[in-house]
DNA sequence: ATAGGGTTAG
């Protein structure tokens, strides 16, 4: 019956009917279980975990694009010692999910399978976990169904890896209606799985979800942590506008046993920064030291960034600079928002003094750092600079991708250099980056421009 | 043996 309701479940995928999210409430009795004792590993028992790590670099060795006949015959010499240690097979399984690659556990799995080795709730679980990576929450919900067909049953912790595997895909629906699914299969969630849940919603922009299901949390016996606060203020974030509310969660923290911690401000400067609000970031910034939590590198980043988004480069640059003096070390991200800011206020020369002045700080320009000058070259109508600074990005092995191709090819669009722009146009494909619409559209509208002639 | 939070470019 549950293996139906998980089909249904993939079949409606995006348009998940939600009836009433949120009322999840009484009649599931939540009880925290303490840590349970663990059967095996008392002494002079093998867990088979020795020399998994070795395994797992081979597995690793194999690349991305492995197959699955070159998985299956790395693992063919384990396979005697996996039917008697199937927990050797989930250290190497949770080594491919701490690197997110979910084919190769996928492919792990299969050859489990097909080995007879027994693959149990730790190993889906883990399999599940790596699925965060690039949305791949079609297989996350491929497993979760294959282990019920296996009649392995999933408990909180399968739940809530692929609750999380949803985030990427921007899938709450599916989250939300797993999440039902889960207490309706009476595994009691944790303040984890709720945490996940509320992640979920919050990447999907659902920050009035992510809020409900914090207000919600109480009523199923948990109480929302440090983590839950963020995600939710995060939420606000995405939610545009909602810094008030990242400002009111902040507050609340106060009043609960979660005292507010460092990524709880970095979240709230953030959203602060979103909604435009530079001077509540840069104040709370501050408030972190009075509250003495470390300004760390984020945080400091978060609030450069609030600059950014409202136009202030001076603030932004005074921040970086500000940096050195609180032993917080500027690394690219803290240069490439300052660099934006100067973009954005039409400072090219200044963006590129920033850029230049990287290295001397020990952080190594990217190809971030080189695209945002190329745009500010663009708005300057530098088209020369634009074109040498790309092409001067081979040399220090910052890799330009489309984007940097793109502000390059609009830089000499917008100074009526369409011929240029074809040049870089073709040396993109050339390059085997691919062009997209922006491109195109850049290099071509020069016909408009020519047009009446 | 398995799950969770804040930062950068067109």
């Amino acid at each position: 019956m549950k293996d139906v309701r998980l089909c249904l479940l993939l079949m409606q995928s995006p348009s998940v009917k939600l009836g009433n999210c949120f009322d999840l409430s009484t009649p599931h009795k939540v009880e925290k279980t303490g840590k349970r004792p663990t059967a095996c590993n008392s002494i002079g028992v093998h867990t088979g975990s020795e020399g998994s790590g070795r395994v797992l670099d081979l597995i690793l060795n194999l690349g991305t694009d492995a197959l699955q006949r070159d998985v299956s015959s790395a693992l063919e010499p384990q396979l005697d010692k996996w039917r008697r240690h199937p927990q050797a097979a989930t250290a190497v399984l949770s080594g491919l999910s701490k690197r997110r690659l979910p084919d190769l556990a996928s492919m792990v799995l299969s050859f489990m399978r097909q080995g007879r080795v027994e693959a149990n709730v730790y190993h889906y679980s883990a399999a599940m976990s790596a699925c965060q990576a690039g949305g791949q929450w079609q297989l996350a919900l491929s497993f979760l169904e294959e282990m019920s067909q296996f009649g392995v049953a999933p408990n909180r912790i399968s739940y809530s890896a692929t609750i999380s595997a949803f985030e990427k895909g921007g899938q709450w629906q599916l989250a939300v209606s797993l999440f039902k699914l889960m207490l309706e299969a009476d595994v009691n969630p944790d303040e984890i799985t709720c945490n996940s849940l509320m992640g979920t919603c919050a990447k999907s922009g659902q920050w009035q979800f992510a809020l409900g299901f914090l207000v919600e949390m109480p009523y199923m016996r948990l109480l929302p942590d440090a983590f839950s606060y963020s995600t939710v203020i995060s939420a606000c974030e995405k939610g545009q506008g909602q810094w008030q509310l990242a400002l009111c969660l902040l507050a609340g923290m106060q009043q609960t046993s979660a005292r507010p911690d460092e990524v709880n401000y970095g979240a709230a400067i953030g959203a602060c920064g979103t909604g435009g609000q530079w001077r509540w970031s840069n104040m709370l910034l501050c408030g972190m030291a009075e509250s003495s939590l470390r300004q760390s590198l984020v945080s400091y980043n978060s609030a450069i960034t609030a600059c950014e988004k409202a136009g202030e480069w001076n603030m932004a640059l005074r921040l970086l600079t500000s940096m050195r003096a609180r032993q917080a070390k500027p690394d690219a991200i803290s240069f490439n928002a300052v660099i934006s800011a100067c973009e954005k206020a039409g400072h090219w020369q200044r963006a590129l003094g920033v850029l230049c002045g990287m290295p001397a700080m020990s952080a190594l320009p990217d190809v971030i750092s080189h695209s945002s000058v190329i745009s500010a070259f663009k708005k300057g109508h530098q088209w020369q600079l634009a074109l040498s600074l790309l092409s001067s990005m081979l040399e220090v092995r910052a890799m330009p991708n489309e984007i940097s191709y793109n502000a390059a090819i609009s830089a000499c669009e917008k100074c009526g250099q369409w011929q240029h722009a074809l040049c870089v146009l073709s040396q993109m494909t050339d390059l085997k980056v691919r062009p997209d619409v922006i491109s195109y559209s850049a290099a071509i509208s020069w016909m408009a421009w020519s047009a009446p002639w």
